[in-house]
DNA sequence: GATCGACAAGTAGCGTAGCTACGCATGAAG
DNA sequence: CTTCATGCGTAGCTACGCTACTTGTCGATC
């Protein structure tokens, strides 16, 4: 799928991903590959700056670490995000409802079942 | 909801909502506060150019007419944009699915079908 | 008869966010 | 020695929706 399309809900995911552990930003990227069976290739320069923007948020905090002579950044969540992520998942849902109202064909009143 | 995050699908729904037949700009508007029950409430600034967009793209199709001495231009689906609309409802689904994968609590990873 | 609000169309300029295309560095493999 | 996978990062671009504004008619109110 065209990943270009995440607008506004790639945070959203981020934030999901590290729900279930620190990781740093090359592992978040396989992570999102791997949950999403390949729909969700992102580049290093869409994800180390949405990343930044998460910081500075303060949705989740960095450490460094060096591994095999390499430098990690590793992203942990924070309760601030863990608070986020509980709004992002609210709105997804409104989304994901009123964008389906008119996309989806036979979902028509407000019964989900 | 915050209507900014329609990224890349509000030309979906412009597209849904032209499906039911022709409507002038305004009228779009108005349709698509009632259909969503006013979540999605756009202004003019962001309907009018994507219309605009469509038409350039083929999708749509527009003639103008006067009513009470009032300008309108009425849109209409065009074959193409019909094409287009079945394009996006797929797009839309594996969107939804993808980011379900991730934002959804109980939704399996495989989708056994 | 002036003004206000609903109707109806449109543009200019802005901010945000993701993408492309780079650069830098290490370690393993050929 | 070169290439590839790992790992971080930035600069510049583009697309898109938003804010704020203008233009104009019509009906109702002041």
């Amino acid at each position: 799928m065209k990943a270009q399309e995440l607008h506004g809900h790639l945070d959203a995911l981020l934030l999901a991903v590290l729900e279930q552990g620190a990781l740093h930003g090359y592992a978040i990227i396989e992570s999102l590959r791997a949950r999403s069976e390949g729909s969700l290739d992102l580049p290093t320069g869409t994800i180390y700056p949405a990343l930044r923007r998460l910081e500075r948020a303060g949705y989740v905090a960095s450490t460094w670490s060096t591994v095999n002579g390499r430098e990690r950044r590793t992203y942990e969540l924070t309760d601030s995000g863990r608070r986020a992520l509980a709004g992002e998942r609210a709105g997804w849902h409104e989304f994901q409802l009123t964008v389906g109202r008119f996309l989806d064909p036979g979902s028509s009143s407000t019964t989900p079942a």
